[in-house]
DNA sequence: AAAATATAGTTGTCTATACCATTAATCTTC
DNA sequence: GAAGATTAATGGTATAGACAACTATATTTT
């Protein structure tokens, strides 16, 4: 479970860890961890790296800590439609709707003048270019085009249409994600676009192009979704 | 300097004191700090206990590490394109655009259902509804329709108009202004919107609706505006 | 002169331990 | 039974040290 030869950090596994049984609802909100000693012995480290790991989900707000007590699973915040960065499927899940997605294309490529811009990098940048229909209850709700720099992320694994991009740059890769630019846009349907999202030419779609960046700033990829504006609002917390 | 026999935490009176010489601009942004240990060894305390004070400042982005070169003063957070929220009047001015703005209405009325429903107010709370068209470089921007609570606000001055409101209501009303939801939503123009931002009945019109809340999480108001889809896109920086 | 190597300094991670303050349960005393 | 004291468990603070990873500079080698 902890593997203590792996490249990364001893506390960062810890902290995946216990994100994980609280996203698999193993561990429940209210429900108490292992104390930080019971942590350390069973995992055979010391205390201090466990509450390095700790210490960060409870700045995050994922869990609680009370003094005396022991450490608890923080209640899910209420109001937090998207306060930040998400991906169409957490997006979905946050709406109570099942997310799916239909692959139209997959390829690795050079990539063309503007995407190469907006990823800061040359135009003979290898970029991996991957057409997707997201669904909403499989319904088509967005198509979208996503350009990722194939010089940073290396190879990634073809089935990766049936997961989460984020989350196997940031757990498997070990990327760490920064902040996002998002644009936000209202158009027309063309004659591609119709067709994907089965709605008529000239009906009302929202593109959305962002770009994430890694931490230290670095372009990781450009995406540009077409949503059909009869499904799809996009609503956002802003802060000040 | 550092008094051990505080019951303040020793790292909690380094943070203090860092705190204090970055506000007194004695260190400035890009200023190295002295390194952890030579900070542990003026202050006669173990290495972890300074770090425990520049790990907090570091995360809340006042101080900036890098692995291999040292610590560093932060550049103070530049005010980003939109990275938060913003009034009409500044963004325009961000892109370099002259503001303007033409009064369509001015009426204190009852709330319209849904709009005391957005207001978290009864139906019969007294709003302020204010019609205006958007002017950049005075062409048509945007169609805006205000609604702002006046059993908060109290009365308004009726050359409301030439002004940001929030300027008004933040330094002369002494208001705090806190969140803000904002939904995006892509339509087509109506009669009206046509008419008001001088373009066709179904070009594309990007929605957008905001709630401004107070510090405290009263909902203060709600504006719905219809921006030209051909002459504005809206961009947005989001944290991970 | 350029390239490779060493070196010193930095933050990052981790250990093993110690004591403190708070909490909750248990035990003792009245 | 109620009140107080004890005890065990928890997180909070702090120490002294170690090695790793990275950076910049100085030194040596080619």
């Amino acid at each position: 479970m902890i593997d203590k030869n792996s490249p990364l950090p001893i506390y960062y596994q810890i902290q995946e860890m216990i994100r994980k049984k609280i996203d698999t609802a193993e561990w429940e909100p209210g429900d108490m961890l292992p104390s930080e000693r019971i942590f350390a012995e069973d995992f055979d480290v010391s205390r201090m790296t466990v509450r390095q790991a700790v210490t960060e989900l409870a700045n995050e707000g994922l869990l609680h800590r009370e003094k005396g007590k022991g450490t608890f699973v923080a209640e899910p915040k209420i109001e937090q439609p998207l306060q930040g960065l998400t991906s169409f499927t957490e997006d979905m899940k946050a709406r109570g709707l099942t997310p799916g997605s239909v692959l139209i294309q997959y390829t690795l490529r050079t990539a063309p003048l503007k995407v190469s811009e907006k990823l800061q990098a040359n135009t003979d940048v290898p970029v991996y270019e991957i057409k997707r229909i997201r669904l909403a209850d499989d319904v088509p709700m967005a198509y979208e085009r996503t350009f990722i720099n194939s010089a940073i992320v290396g190879e990634l694994p073809e089935d990766i249409e049936n997961r989460s991009i984020y989350y196997f740059l940031e757990k498997e890769k070990g990327f760490k994600i920064g902040d996002g630019e998002q644009t936000f846009e209202a158009s027309l349907a063309n004659t591609e676009e119709a067709g994907r999202l089965d709605i008529n030419e000239g009906d009302p779609i929202l593109l959305i192009q962002r770009i994430t960046y890694l931490e230290d700033g670095t372009p990781l990829e450009y995406v540009k979704s077409a949503y059909r504006g009869d499904r799809y609002k996009f609503t956002i917390k802003m802060p000040r």
